[in-house]
Order: C-alpha cells, then sequence, then structure tokens
DNA sequence: TGCAATACCGACCGGTCGGTCGGTATGTGG
DNA sequence: CCACATACCGACCGACCGGTCGGTATTGCA
C-alpha cells in the first residue's frame, strides 16, 4: 500500500477526531467514540496513532498549520501596513468561523489534556504568532504617526492581545444563525480594532 | 451544629475544588483530590455536596454572584455613561485576575462538562451580563454623539462581544511574572475599548 | 448525662477508560 | 502461488472513575 493512503487514513481520523472533541470535548470522548465514528475497532485505531495524546497533539499542530497556510502566508503578501492588518483581522476571523477547520477550535480550547511536553511545543508556536501581530500593529501604528495623528496611546503588545482574545473568543458564543454573522462580523471587529490602536 | 457551620463547609469546599478544576481543569480533577486536597475522605464529602455536577453548577453560581457584586452592583451606583463603562473594563479585568477569585476562571473555560439542564441557567445569567455590557457601550455611543462625534460604525452587540472577549481570554495568556501587568492592562484595554467603540 | 443529629470514614460497586495483544483478513511484489 | 507487510479485529487488562452504604466518632442540646 502506498505512503499516500497512509498519510490519508490518519489525516482522516485526525478529521472525525477533531469534530468529536469539538462536540463533546476532549476528556468526554473516548477512543472507542472516534474509532466506531470512523467504524473502525479500538485496536484498529491503535495501529494508526499510539496514543491520545498524540491525535491531540497532532489536531493541535495541524491547527497551528492551517493558521500558518490560510492567515500568515496570505498576509505577508500583502503590501502595506494597514491592509496587512485588515486582511489578518478577516481571515483570522474566517479560520475561527469556518465548519470545516474544527482543529482551530480545539487548538483554543484544549490545552490543558496535552502532556506539558508537548503542550510547550504547541505554545511556542502561538507565540510566533503573537510577535507575528504585534509586529503588524506596531507597521500600523507607525505609518499613521507620520500622518496626522501623533501618540497611540495603546501598546502593540497590549493590542495584539486584545485583537487575538476578542477573536479567538468568538467560538464561545457564535452561532450561524445568531444576529450576529461572519459577514457583519469582519468590518465590524476591522473598525474596532483600527479604532482601538490609533486611538 | 450552627446553620453557619453547614455553609462555611460547603462553600470551603467550592473554593478549594474551585481552585484544583482551574489547575487541572474539570475532568482530571476526581472527588478523591478534592477530598484529599481537604484531607477529606471521598464519602465525607458526598455528605456535603450530591455529586460532581453540583459542584461544577455552584461554582459557576457563585462566579455569577461575584460578577453580580463586584462588577455589576458599583458600575450602577457610578453616574455617567462613559464613567460606567470605565468602570465596568476595570473591575471585570481585576476580577478575572484576582486569584481569590477563581471560580471565574473556571466559569469561563468549564462549559462542557455541565448537565444541558444546569448549563442553561448559568447561560441565561451570562446573556443577562452580555445585555447589561451592550447597554452600557449604547448610552456611550449615545453620549458622544451628541458632542462631536456623529457616525458609530461599530454595533453595541459587536463592541460588547469584542469587550468580553478580550477580557475574558486574558486568563489564557496572562502570567503574573509577565511584562504585562494587571495596572497596564487597564487603562490600555480601556483606550482601546473606547477608541474602538467611538471609531 | 444521655440522646439525636450531624460529620465523617473506608470498603466497596458497576462501569468505563486508555491501552495491549494474539490472531486474521487483505492485497501486493516476486 | 507464495511470502510478507499492512490493516484491522475483538477480547482482554489494570487502573481509576463517580457514587453508595453501613458503621462510627463527634457535637450541640435538653
Amino acid at each position: 500500500m502506498a505512503r499516500e493512503t497512509v498519510v490519508d487514513s490518519r489525516q482522516e481520523i485526525l478529521r472525525t477526531a477533531a469534530r468529536l472533541f469539538q462536540q463533546r470535548g476532549y476528556d468526554a470522548t473516548s477512543m472507542n467514540d472516534i474509532a466506531a465514528a470512523l467504524k473502525l475497532s479500538k485496536g484498529g485505531l491503535y495501529h494508526h496513532f499510539q496514543s491520545k495524546d498524540e491525535i491531540l497533539f497532532e489536531i493541535m499542530n495541524h491547527a497551528m498549520e492551517i493558521t500558518q497556510e490560510l492567515v500568515i502566508a496570505p498576509v505577508r503578501r500583502i503590501v502595506g501596513a494597514e491592509e496587512r492588518l485588515r486582511a489578518l483581522i478577516r481571515l483570522h476571523i474566517e479560520v475561527v468561523l469556518s465548519p470545516r477547520d474544527r482543529e482551530i477550535t480545539v487548538m483554543l480550547h484544549e490545552n490543558h489534556p496535552l502532556p506539558p511536553a508537548l503542550r510547550k511545543r504547541i505554545n511556542a508556536r502561538k507565540k510566533e504568532y503573537i510577535h507575528f501581530v504585534e509586529s503588524l500593529i506596531t507597521d500600523v501604528q507607525m505609518n499613521a504617526q507620520r500622518g496626522r495623528h501623533a501618540k497611540c496611546a495603546v501598546s502593540p503588545r497590549a493590542g495584539a492581545f486584545a485583537l487575538l482574545g476578542m477573536i479567538n473568543w468568538i467560538y464561545q458564543w457564535y452561532k450561524p444563525e445568531g444576529d450576529l454573522q461572519a459577514n457583519n462580523l469582519v468590518p465590524q471587529f476591522t473598525d474596532l480594532v483600527f479604532g482601538g490602536i490609533l486611538a
């Protein structure tokens, strides 16, 4: 059997596991649940992964790669500090709300169960992302300062944490049928962030 | 034994349980762990509470009462829309960061394990709070509109979710020894919110 | 002092968890 | 057609979970 099939099997397991983890939570989802959802026995599941921890870690790692591909990389290709930050806000919100990328939600919520060694590796990647956002905000503020604005009271670090907080918290309250839809959310949060960091 | 002692015992259990839940997570904390931390047997613990669910529910309920007493009530006593919102931001941040009120963090993080019936009751109180923040933001925007500002692009609802998101997310990254201390955080987030909703 | 009520203990229960393992289908390259 | 790796099954394990229960120590009150 080709190598691709092996990779595909693993990724399909990860996708299903991520869906269940998001719906029921990591601890409330047993390996039996995951196996059953894949029409597999538990023993068969353990042929592809060594432990439940490994599955969670791979999901979180995948979530970071999704962030890299769907947020960071596109943003880097954009010229202009302001447009970059606008794109980051939009893309990050879209990734959090995307029904396809449930790994993101799992990564945001389930950090407790990860063994410390693996958690450190995830946290390192998260910190990289925070610094990326921080430098983006710095650029926007510098650009604006060259214009009419004189003082920027909000530090890039605080701005980055605020930005990530308001977006990463969305999964806690967002309902697709609610009155605050995704297409409303993006411009509103964008205005809010720009108004805030350039105050 | 007086009624007060009974209440005290329950509250001390809740305090200890909240601390453990915050440190290790709800699922990773067994009733044995809670009992041992209180120098109690598991049977003795079940003399005070009927189930683990009940403990979690009481912790969350207590968290909402803390919010009521330490945030909502003081804010209501303040006159002037702008000063009210300023106070809300400061008090809410202080409550989230308070090492004494760990119930808040548990309430923010552990909603999955609660049985649906109990979760609904907690969510109802959360929604009340959101509406409270929303109306506060509305007042501030109305006040500002009477002055020089003409348009407020950000809806009060989006502003409320953003505000609650950036504050409620703090527990995910805040380290007391970090470079972003509580006393820095309050003015920075305050400026950011006011700049954002009055953009 | 005696008597309930309360607080608590510790052994125990059924069940489920993550994880293991010997064995069996399957299918592919030689 | 055979040999071998891969994919998978299902019975099983020890540990631990939430929760129960009969009994005992302690305590406030009459």
